[in-house]
DNA sequence: TGCAGAAGCTGATATTTATCAGTTTTTAAA
DNA sequence: TTTAAAAACTGATAAATATCAGCTTCTGCA
């Protein structure tokens, strides 16, 4: 599933939207049977760095980042996370402590599954447990391939790349391609394509003179994804 | 395990040096029943991005560097895996093509392992496909602490980070910490900290008259390990 | 609807890092 | 032990990107 042709989208994506779908209904029942749902504006942190697992999240509607902070400086996005994505299960089945943090980047509803009955399940089903292996494996093509990009690519590569991938994240199954529209802050944006946040505005500005995309107030409508996936210079 | 009490260091290996400590002696006959070993010399490629895996590597003795080359830039180093750890298996636990290439940064000797083989023990062993399970969740602490430090960090502070990771790689068992030398090319150094190569040297000169480290030709002997720490600026 | 705070945006400048075009030193093979 | 190739190194310059200090426009709440 490459965008265009071109694009290897799928470089970009981890799996775990597919996951629970291995689980008999009975399984998805019990691990969910003691979930707790909770609905957090845009920008409200689900987990903080350094903190201890108590459980996993599923991701219900929404959107969530995953980021560090260095320091004191500026945050640096690993990834987004879309709804029917878990998140925060590296940390309990690694046994260490949030190695990074998560939060809503649009109002977002979130089930809390408690790590007992997750790791229960994970011991009952060996086929869930293959999948979760195939899953984490792939999130190494997924990683890998940021550090590359991040360290590799200029800054306007990184926006253009970052805006295709927040593209099909933003893509909405069935509407029309042509109103895709991206709503996030210049701020988070920066974050992802790990570049300051007045460049980030000064590439848009770029890429809007070039036919690339449109703007509104925070709001980017990408008008010609071919010319955005040319400016990423992929492949 | 933090280093001197402040530098992370176990944010920065992979777990999968004791991975097949799990196995019982019967099992680990028959992982390695069918292996075949073969000596690489340094600089030897051992698998390529894009190409399909057949099975994994099981490093013997030795040092390998897993890199990605991004269009025809030069190589960003994701990860290097010292003698007892394993390679290659992501792919074929996600069943994808190699998501990155694998080459032997000194003399190694290393044994190929058919996929079917790793898969029989990975159906067999429950308590082994949690202990991968946990390795792979573990990795993404790794990978997720590259990502920052690569975006956040100067150079001079992913150098001296390269270099402290290095020198615990290089450590060997036993003898005396003065005395570790790093045998490193500054090309794989410049590919570690992703720098250009000249500004690794112009650096290490640096770090030299600071009284942090001392060079002999490619090899590099660190002195003062904390002052290092500090030019690295962790924590 | 007005208003304050946040976010978006701009231009000027400083800083960092890469690139280029070499020279010198090291390494390993003949 | 010579010697050619590779790697290490140097200085000058260019390019990319960050930082700073401010202005403007949104946005949501009273």
């Amino acid at each position: 599933m490459s965008l265009s042709g071109i694009f290897p989208i799928d470089r970009w994506n981890f799996t775990t939207q597919s996951i629970l779908n291995i689980l008999s209904e009975e399984e998805y029942a019990d691990l969910v049977a003691n979930r707790s749902d909770q609905k957090y504006l845009k920008g409200d942190v689900i987990f903080r760095e350094g903190s201890v697992p108590a459980g996993i999240f599923l991701i219900r509607s929404g959107k969530v980042k995953k980021y560090k902070v260095d320091n004191l400086a500026k945050e640096q996005i690993i990834y987004v996370a879309n709804h029917g994505e878990l998140i925060g299960y590296h940390a309990v089945l690694s046994e260490e402590r949030y190695p990074d943090s998560a939060a809503a980047i649009e109002d977002s509803l979130i089930s809390f599954i408690p790590k007992e009955d997750f790791i229960s399940i994970l011991h009952r089903s060996p086929a869930f447990t293959q999948r979760l292996l195939k899953a984490l494996s792939h999130e190494f093509t997924v990683l890998a391939n940021s550090i590359s990009v991040i360290a590799q690519r200029t800054a306007p590569e990184r926006l253009a790349i970052a805006l295709i991938v927040l593209r099909e994240k933003y893509k909405e199954e069935g509407s029309d391609e042509k109103e895709i529209i991206l709503n996030i802050s210049r701020m988070d944006l920066a974050g992802m394509a790990g570049i300051a946040q007045e460049n980030v505005i000064r590439l848009l500005k770029e890429f809007k003179t070039e036919g690339i995309l449109e703007t509104d107030g925070r709001k980017i409508w990408i008008k010609d994804i071919k010319l955005l996936i040319k400016k990423s210079n992929y492949r």
